[in-house]
DNA sequence: CTGAAAGCGCTTACAG
DNA sequence: CTGAAAGCGCTTACAG
């Protein structure tokens, strides 16, 4: 362990060659003996020879490195998925990814993207917890970049993002399907924010009753923020109403939960008595609710992997405008849907 | 953008002086003539001159990185928190982190202790995602490597894990507090896993009940499994004794919450009919039932820091054995806990 | 098929 | 305080 590490000269001297041969057979070139490769492997095997990338890359300018770059990451179980996305994809092209968790830290944000360049990333992927508009340092265009669930406000810079309004039909259409009309939307958000997790669900909501030939009725949608106990007020309040809805439609899969609790005290059994979709597909809460969750998944995993591909494939020069990817968000079907009830929004 | 990127040679030219001082106001180092260092850095500015960390790493021999290679991350959310607490620390010490996600992969995770080797890190931390024995390959000898929520079964490596007795006992003592006196320990797994956190657990709660005079009873250990559903059918088990429990004690927040809906199928309100600890302190479901859950919160983030400490601050040579930590579970209390009720484990 | 040499972008003694 | 030179561990033409 105290020993010097082995270089590629200290190779080539036992090896009996010059280091272009050492350096041929490690990058397992043509044009190079038999004999001769195999005498070098046995020599770097017995030495426990390990190159040294830096010296590579300095080499060849290639760091064969990614930053990864998360913001505001605590807000959401979801980093993970993404890692891997992204990590899967690099690894298939021998880059490494370099993390780099900026917590909603501008100077941290700046200082992350200043490291990065100076290790010779040839590219980056910027992450956000949810969908919204970002604007990035300056630092960051002098280098491929995506953006990961958010977007540029400037859409210079290409992006991908869940199609939240897609996902936001589809929920509202599997209650449909099931002969609901009664159907409450609870946004993720105030819609005056303008996050398209927030406004494009709900416009999805719209369309899927539209395309169903059902009334849109202003008194079964509300503004939630996101939370259980959102879930939870919000419930209740709509179950107070003349005529309550059958069907719920969430923004999230935690309002989703503080939903049940409500159920639960008047007595309501899902997916008996009402049905409900959430958003999100957090497992450890779709799966843990009785009856399980029927949710809409947000795809983070092929968000990173679809942000390293195109970092690796895209042409970098000048040209079109950045691509701005959707990708869909999957039903994941699980229990908490059933036939509309004969007796609507009554203990049955 | 096409340009070649202006090294310090360029620098040096441009300002009329050698490389070596170049070097100097770029290490931030004395000896340098403040008018000298000013026109140097001028011309930085000029250029937008940025230095290539791998010459750097190649002359000095030092990468200032380090590896974060995780294990079967999948089961559990908190990755995010151990990434957080390393990077802070390895921050600043202006080392860089190099994440891995092994995923349970053995391959992978061979592959990628190579990888980080090559990459020339200073020290390697290897995380698990529950307290259990491990076997690492035996490439990461190579380098300073501390294991965090895990150990290497050989006791040869410094790990860090959270301390399972303590939080078992504090978590039973919370209970004990308040009165209870049937309290039901239901165990996050099998206890002949041997795994820490489903044995050291559990023998907290019975160093907490021996501590107060109150005698062990069978009847109300329950060996889970971790899961919601676990949660809720050991829960209407109990709930189905002569004299069933008033406070009930879980290894993870996720039976915890399946309990809350058996509680709310036979009319039991938490905390007046029965108190409830949880284990894990995962916020999207303590933070979410209501009550919301007082439970034991796992210090991720403290594990993750501490281990980045130890790779720079301990001396790697031989000598004593490597020091095996235990950092406490902080008990946080939320609202699930109460007085125990006058006729216990019944509807009050 | 192979070796000697140059060079990637830095840092580090060594003189001055 | 400063410059010229050597060298870290590789890769890449260039001869042979």
């Amino acid at each position: 362990m105290a020993e010097k590490k082995p270089s590629i000269h200290d190779i080539a001297r036992i090896a009996g060659v010059g280091v272009g041969t050492v350096s041929r057979v490690l990058n397992s070139q043509p044009n190079v003996a038999d004999a001769t490769r195999e005498r070098v492997e046995r020599v770097m095997a017995e030495l426990d020879y390990r190159p040294t990338f830096a010296a590579r890359h300095i080499r060849t300018g290639r760091s064969q490195l990614f930053g990864f770059v998360t913001d505001q990451v605590l807000t959401t179980p979801f980093a993970h998925d993404l890692i891997r996305g992204a990590q899967a994809r690099a690894r298939q092209a021998d880059h490494m990814l370099m993390v780099i968790d900026a917590d909603g830290d501008d100077r941290v944000r700046e200082q992350a993207v200043t490291n990065l360049l100076e290790r010779g990333v040839e590219g980056i992927v910027y992450a956000a917890m949810f969908n919204h508009g970002v604007h990035l340092p300056a630092a960051l265009r002098e280098v491929p970049t995506v953006l990961v669930d958010c977007y540029e406000v400037a859409r210079d810079l290409p992006s991908v993002v869940p199609d939240e309004a897609l996902g936001g039909r589809e929920a509202t259409e599997r209650l449909l399907q099931d002969g609901h009309v009664r159907i409450a939307m609870i946004t993720n958000d105030a819609l005056s924010t303008g996050y398209p997790a927030a406004v494009e669900r709900f416009e999805g909501y719209c369309q899927a009753l539209e395309a169903h030939g059902v009334t849109f009725d202003e008194a079964l949608v509300r503004e939630g923020l996101g939370s259980a106990d959102s879930g939870y007020r919000h419930t209740r309040d709509l179950l107070d109403l003349e005529l309550p809805p059958t069907g719920f439609f969430f923004g999230t899969d935690r309002m989703a939960m503080g939903a049940y609790f409500a159920f639960a005290e008047r007595g309501l059994r899902v997916p008996h008595d009402v049905s409900v979709v959430g958003f999100d597909d957090q497992h450890y809460i779709a799966d843990a609710l009785r009856p399980a969750l029927t949710t809409m998944a947000l795809p983070h995993a092929a968000m990173g992997r679809w942000a390293v591909e195109h970092l690796l494939t895209a042409s970098w020069g000048e040209g079109r405008p950045p691509v701005q990817h959707q990708l869909v968000c999957p039903l994941v079907e699980r229990g908490s849907v059933g036939p509309v009830p004969a007796e609507p929004g009554r203990k049955g």
